[in-house]
DNA sequence: GCCGTTTTCGGCCCGACTGTTTTCAGTCG
């Protein structure tokens, strides 16, 4: 099951929504909404804290410590009962809805008595809207725009949560007696950015012991369809998971097949046809004679079918077959590779962890080298000044090598202005060892402003890297419209980095992106944009998105020693 | 409900944008 922590993190996010949407003492609101945020950032495990130990995070009091205790003693918190039960789950689906709030969602209840995202498709239809104060012709618009969003990314979850889940099922089914070889395979391993349901492959003699070991995992909520050679079940957070379990013989085979994609399956059927063999999920066999040539391994399989083996990120049929046909697959930059992370924040602004904690972290994820990138001052709601950024500066300083020679680089993350202008004059950004520059609003100005906004951020010599930057959010907000080419060429031009920023909503840029931005021969930075010490670990899901993004360490600035990374910083 | 170099009460992230309610509520970052 999930991490304690988040689970705690999603029942007070739940409690605050709901006293958002009973009109309750929004400070109370937002009170529980920070101690959810502190808690699912918080490195400990809570259900191994006493009270004291739970007040000890941040923002977290002696009332909610006691809900907390509740919970973890009974699982559940009678308080968060007792409001579910005066409004239904499906209100607070509502304000999911990009500009739908807490207050439209209990007028549409309380007046309409919506309760689902599907009714208030339905009542705009039927214009039952028209009479509705607050909802004219515009607010239906963007409401339907919203939905629209939503349903797009309809039943298909984060990456990051895909992985999790995955994660735990193989380690479940890992144990099982007689499991030779477990792994996930389908989208999931190939790293896409949301994930329909989850194939997992078992080889084993028998199959029946994994079968049964999935439907009784506590995350199955409902066994779909159960039999020898495949099961389905739907866990409790509507995931789909198929289970095969497939002949050790046939363990690479049927990795290669249930991996995919199907484009990629199809180019790799078709070289067998040519070569008169057959590929299936068993093996690669002669059409003729049906002997079984190779299927114990992938590379078997595609060393017989006279490939090199190609990793599971570039299989998209995006030009890899003819890559590895001709010998120049690349050498995918790999998290082994990242020798540190170029942009992060501290509760100076609004990460969670104080700045010794998070260099800490990063040192003990054996980083060569960190940055710390807090908010710059046009961000008015950090509240950023001089004085702050430059009290920063001189401890990060003391702390420069003191955790296993790690350097840190002392930098922050600039807001473009509308005009593509950025925070602070330029003599007070000579000051910076590094420079993230990213937009956080206006995002619906016309193509021609946001393009020449963002070249005018590439163009600035102290801006050295873009981070997130189309801005997009996964299945709430699509990224800004740009000319990307445009904006690609002046980061060429310039010498500045786009980031590839691997928080799991975000893994901005995307992979389509990344391929379009290396034939200008941008270079770029994989970075966490990590909040809390937790999100440090968000790195996999960027370097997954930079492979299928055709990465190598030589793109990637932070895949590069110090000194390299330095030249490139001063602009060398 | 949390918190404290304006400290046990009285603040709390501030400002902008949008749509619609002609003076501001709601939402967002």
């Amino acid at each position: 099951m999930a991490r304690p922590n988040d689970e705690v993190e999603a029942l007070l996010r739940e409690y605050a929504d709901l006293i958002a949407i009973t009109g309750g003492d929004a400070f109370r609101a937002r009170a529980y909404e920070k101690a959810a945020r502190s808690i699912g950032g918080y490195p400990a495990d809570v259900s191994h804290l006493d009270a004291e130990g739970l007040r000890e995070i941040p923002n977290v009091g002696r009332s909610i410590a006691d809900k907390v205790l509740e919970y973890l003693r009974t699982g559940r918190i009678a308080l968060v009962e007792e409001r579910r039960a005066r409004i239904p789950a499906g209100v607070r689906e509502l304000i999911r809805i990009p500009t739908l709030g807490p207050k439209k969602a209990l007028r549409l209840y309380e007046d309409l008595h919506v309760s689902s995202v599907d009714e208030l498709a339905s009542a705009i239809e039927a214009d039952a809207l028209a009479d509705l104060r607050g909802f004219g012709e515009k607010t239906q618009d963007n409401i339907r725009h919203g939905i629209e969003l939503l349903r797009r990314a309809g039943s298909r979850i984060p990456l990051s949560a895909a992985l999790e889940t995955a994660e735990e099922i193989v380690g479940e089914l890992s144990r099982v007696t007689g499991c030779r070889r477990c792994a996930y395979a389908g989208s999931l391993r190939r790293m896409r950015e949301t994930v329909g349901d989850l194939d997992v492959l078992v080889a084993a003699e028998r199959s029946a012991p994994f079968m049964a070991a999935l439907c009784d995992l506590p995350a199955t909520a409902e066994v779909v369809a159960r039999g020898t050679k495949k099961t389905s079940v739907r866990t409790a957070g509507g995931l789909q998971v198929d289970l095969r379990v497939l002949p050790p013989a046939s363990w690479g085979a049927g990795l290669q097949y249930f991996t995919g994609s199907k484009a990629h399956n199809i180019r790799t059927r078709t070289i067998a046809v040519h070569q008169g063999l057959k590929l299936s999920e068993y093996g690669l066999f002669d059409a003729g004679s049906g002997r079984s040539l190779a299927s114990r391994t992938e590379e078997e399989v595609y060393a017989r079918l006279g490939l090199p083996w190609i990793p599971p990120t570039l299989r998209e049929d995006r030009g890899e077959i003819e890559a590895a046909l001709r010998g120049e697959l690349p050498e995918v930059v790999t998290e082994r590779d990242i020798r540190g992370d170029l942009h992060t924040h501290t509760d100076l602004t609004d990460g969670l962890a104080p700045l010794e904690q998070m260099v800490e972290a990063a040192a003990a994820r054996g980083y060569a080298y960190y940055a710390v990138t807090d908010h710059a001052p046009d961000l008015y709601m950090q509240r950023m000044t001089d004085e702050k950024i430059l009290a920063q500066r001189e401890r990060l300083r003391e702390l420069d090598g003191v955790h296993h020679g790690m350097r840190l680089l002392h930098g922050t993350e600039l807001n473009i202005g509308p005009e593509g202008d950025v925070d602070w004059p330029e003599d007070f950004l000579a000051g910076f060892d590094l420079c993230v520059a990213s937009l956080h609003s206006h995002f619906d100005q016309d193509r021609a402003a946001l393009t020449r906004r963002l070249v005018r951020a590439c163009e600035n010599p102290y801006v050295h890297v873009i981070g997130h930057p189309t801005t997009r959010l996964i299945g709430r907000r699509p990224g800004v419209d740009a000319d990307w080419d445009a904006v690609f060429a002046a980061c060429a031009r310039t010498g500045t980095a786009l980031e590839v920023n691997a928080q799991p909503d975000r893994l901005d840029l995307c992979d389509e992106d990344i391929l379009r931005a290396r034939d200008h021969g941008v270079r770029f930075a994989v970075n966490t944009d990590a909040h809390s010490v937790r999100q440090l670990a968000h790195l996999r899901y960027g370097v997954g998105t930079a492979q299928r993004g055709w990465l190598t360490r030589e793109d990637v600035i932070n895949a590069w020693p110090l000194s390299r990374l330095r030249r490139f910083l001063r602009g060398g």
